[in-house]
DNA sequence: GAGGGAGGCGCG
DNA sequence: AAAGCGCGCCTCCCTC
C-alpha cells in the first residue's frame, strides 16, 4: 500500500491513497495534524510514503517524533530517470516533473543549501526552524501524477525498481542521521586540540604550536627572514631563494628535499590542517549536546556516493576519531566493507577466476599468486603488485611499473580487465555507463563534443577554450583519457555505490526490529551504529546479515563475498 | 567586500 | 615513489 503526501504551508497537509502502480486508492483527504496522521497510519498499515523529498520532509516528522519504514522520494527518483534518459541536472521537483509530462515551461529547482544546519540558527531568528515551513505547499494532484509517471518508467528499467527503492530509503537514513548525531565529545576534542596545538588561543591568533613552527620556519631560510607557511607562493619563492627550486609545495614533495625547513613545514601543514578544517571554530558551530549532526545529500556525488553539506562529515580526520564516544552504557558498532570496489568489479565482471579468489578472505592476497613471477617490479610484494594492478585498472591509472602489472592483470583475469576497458572505451566514444542498478554518468559536456570532435587523431591544437579560465585538458588526446578514466572507474564507484544503499536500506530495517540501535555514521563503505552495550551482538549480526542481503540483492548468486570488518568499541579511535 | 580560481589536503 | 577515480573545504590571492 503506498499513500502521497502533499505538505501543507504549516503543521497539516493532504493524503491520498494509491495502488503499487500510482493509481488512486481512494479519496484525497486534508488533515491539520499531518505528523500525526502519518504517525497513526504508519501504525496501522506501514505504507510506502510517497512524497516530494525526505529532505525537506521527513526532519520535521523526526522531531515530532515519527518514524516512517518506507518511501518513495520523488525528486530522488525523478534525478535517476533523468540520468538515465541522459538528461542529467535538469530540474527535478515535482512541479518540474509535472511540467514536463503536460509540455508545459519546466521551472528551475530552488537554489540548495538554504535549508542547511549552518543557516538553522539564522533561520530561527525568523521563526521558522530550516525553512521547510516557509516552502510553498505541496501539490497532492501533482505529487500523485508524478509518481505515476515514474513508477511506469520505474517498470520498463532493469534493476530501477530497486535503485529507486534503496535511494528512497536513502533519504529517510541520511535524514535519521542528520536527526540522531554521531556522539561527539567536545572534552574529548579540545583535549585533543590542545595537546596537538597549545591551549585555544583568543582572537584569531594563530594557537602556540604553530607560531612556534612558523617563527622557526622562517629562522630555518635565514636570519629575520618572514615566511607565511600557509601560504605556498612565498614558501615557493623561499627555497629558490636557497637554491632549492621546488615545482609545489606538496608534501610528498617537500619530502624530498633536503632543508632544515622541510619536517617543520611537514608538522606546520599537519597541525594547521586540523587547526583550520577541524578545529574549535568547527567545535562550537558542528557540536550540540554530544553529537555531531552533519546533512547528508544523497546522490550528492554522480557515482551515487553521497555528500554533505558543511561540517566535513566526510573527511574527519583519523586524529579526531577519539572523540566519537558512545553514551555510557552504549557502544558503537563499527562496520567496514573489506575491499569493496575490487569485489564489485569481481562480482560485476563474472570473471571466473577472479571471483573464486574474491570468494573469501584478504582479496589482494588470494589474487597474489598470479603476479607472484612477475620480475619488473622488484620492490613490491605479490600483495602489493595485486593491489596496485587492480587499482590501476579500476582508476585508469598504468604508468610506469604499473603497465606491467595491468599485463598480468590481463592474462589472468580478461574477463575482470575487459569490463573496466569496455567502459573506458564506451566513455571515449561519448557514450553513457551505468551502474549495476541502472544509475547513470552524466554526460560529456558540449566543450568536450567540441575538443574532441575538432581533432579526433593526433597533433591536436592548444585548447581555445581556456580562456573562459575553465580548467579543461588541453588537448583531445588527453579530454579522451580523462573521460574514460572517468566512466572506467564510474561502472565499478557506481555500484559500490549501489551495494552500500542496499546495506544500508537492510540495516536500517533490522534495527529498527532491534529497537535502540541507532546507524549514527555513513561514509561510502563505513558504517556507525550507536547501541546499547548488550545489544552489540545482536548488531554485529544485523551488520553481517545485511551485507549478505545487499550482495543477493545486487548479485544474485556471485561466488564473491563481502565480509564486513566489525568492531565493537567504546571510540570510534579503537576500531582497527 | 564579495566571489572565485588555485593550491593543498582530509576522507573513501 | 607516485599515480589513476570520487568528493568538501580550508587559505591565499587576484578580479570585479
Amino acid at each position: 500500500m503506498r499513500i502521497a503526501v502533499a505538505a501543507g504551508a504549516g503543521d497539516g497537509g493532504e493524503l491520498r491513497p494509491l495502488d503499487e502502480d500510482g493509481s488512486p486508492a481512494g479519496p484525497a483527504y486534508a488533515v491539520a495534524d499531518l505528523a500525526g496522521e502519518i504517525a497513526a497510519r504508519e501504525r496501522a498499515d506501514a505504507p510506502r510514503w510517497v512524497w516530494a523529498s525526505s529532505a525537506r520532509l521527513y526532519p520535521r516528522l523526526l522531531r515530532a517524533g515519527v518514524r516512517v519504514a518506507r518511501c518513495h522520494d520523488l525528486e530522488l527518483v525523478e534525478n535517476l530517470l533523468l540520468g538515465h534518459a541522459g538528461r542529467y541536472g535538469e530540474p527535478r521537483s515535482v512541479r518540474a516533473a509535472w511540467a514536463r509530462l503536460h509540455g508545459l515551461p519546466v521551472p528551475p529547482d530552488p537554489p540548495p543549501s538554504q535549508e542547511a544546519p549552518a543557516h538553522a540558527a539564522q533561520a530561527s531568528l525568523f521563526g521558522d526552524d530550516d525553512g521547510e515551513r516557509a516552502a510553498p505547499s505541496d501539490d497532492l494532484g501533482q505529487v500523485v501524477e508524478v509518481h505515476a509517471a515514474q513508477q511506469r518508467a520505474v517498470a520498463g528499467l532493469d534493476g530501477f525498481a530497486l535503485l529507486a527503492a534503496a535511494e528512497s530509503a536513502g533519504s529517510l537514513v541520511a535524514a535519521e542521521l542528520g536527526h540522531d548525531g554521531l556522539p561527539w565529545s567536545a572534552a574529548e576534542h579540545d583535549a585533543l586540540l590542545t595537546e596537538l596545538l597549545g591551549p585555544r588561543p583568543s582572537g584569531g591568533l594563530r594557537p602556540r604550536r604553530l607560531q612556534e613552527l612558523a617563527d622557526r620556519i622562517g629562522a630555518a631560510f635565514g636570519p629575520r627572514t618572514h615566511v607565511n607557511p600557509d601560504s605556498p607562493a612565498q614558501i615557493l619563492k623561499a627555497f629558490a631563494a636557497a637554491g632549492l627550486p621546488i615545482p609545489s609545495t606538496r608534501a610528498h614533495v617537500l619530502k624530498r628535499v633536503d632543508h632544515p625547513a622541510v619536517p617543520l613545514l611537514l608538522e606546520y601543514k599537519e597541525l594547521a590542517r586540523l587547526h583550520a578544517a577541524h578545529g574549535w571554530a568547527w567545535l562550537d558551530t558542528w557540536v550540540r549536546g554530544g553529537r555531531f549532526r552533519p546533512e547528508y545529500v544523497v546522490g550528492g556525488v554522480v557515482s551515487g556516493r553521497w555528500a554533505t553539506n558543511g561540517g566535513g562529515a566526510l573527511q574527519i580526520p583519523r586524529v579526531l576519531r577519539r572523540a566519537v564516544v558512545a553514551d555510557p552504557g552504549w557502544c558503537l558498532v563499527v562496520a567496514d566493507a573489506a575491499q569493496l570496489e575490487p569485489r564489485v568489479l569481481a562480482a560485476l565482471a563474472g570473471d571466473r577466476a577472479f571471483a573464486d579468489a574474491a570468494a573469501h578472505g584478504d582479496l589482494y592476497e588470494a589474487l597474489s599468486d598470479a603476479f607472484r613471477s612477475d620480475e619488473a617490479t622488484g620492490g613490491l610484494s605479490a600483495r602489493a603488485k595485486a593491489k596496485l594492478a587492480l587499482l590501476s585498472a579500476m582508476y585508469g591509472g598504468g604508468t610506469g611499473e604499473a603497465v606491467q602489472l595491468l599485463g598480468v592483470l590481463k592474462s589472468r583475469f580478461p574477463d575482470a580487465f575487459e569490463y573496466v576497458e569496455a567502459a573506458a572505451r564506451a566513455g571515449e566514444r561519448g557514450r553513457l555507463v551505468r551502474s549495476l542498478l541502472g544509475r547513470t554518468c552524466p554526460p560529456p559536456s558540449a566543450g568536450w563534443r567540441e575538443l574532441t570532435l575538432a581533432a579526433d587523431d593526433e597533433g591536436d591544437p592548444p585548447d581555445p577554450s581556456a580562456a573562459e579560465g575553465v580548467r579543461r585538458p588541453a588537448t583531445a588526446a588527453q579530454a579522451l583519457r580523462s573521460r574514460g578514466r572517468f566512466t572506467r572507474n564510474f561502472v565499478v564507484q557506481a555500484t559500490a555505490a549501489d551495494w552500500a544503499l542496499a546495506l544500508l536500506g537492510s540495516l536500517r530495517r533490522r534495527l529498527t526490529a532491534l529497537g535502540p540501535p541507532r546507524l549514527v555514521f555513513f561514509q561510502h563503505d563505513e558504517v556507525i551504529v550507536h547501541a546499547p552495550a548488550e545489544l552489540a551482538d545482536a548488531v554485529t549480526e544485523a551488520v553481517r546479515a545485511s551485507a549478505e542481503e545487499a550482495r543477493r540483492l545486487l548479485f544474485g548468486a556471485t561466488p564473491v563475498a563481502f565480509p564486513m570488518e566489525i568492531a565493537v568499541v567504546d571510540r570510534y579511535a579503537d576500531a582497527k
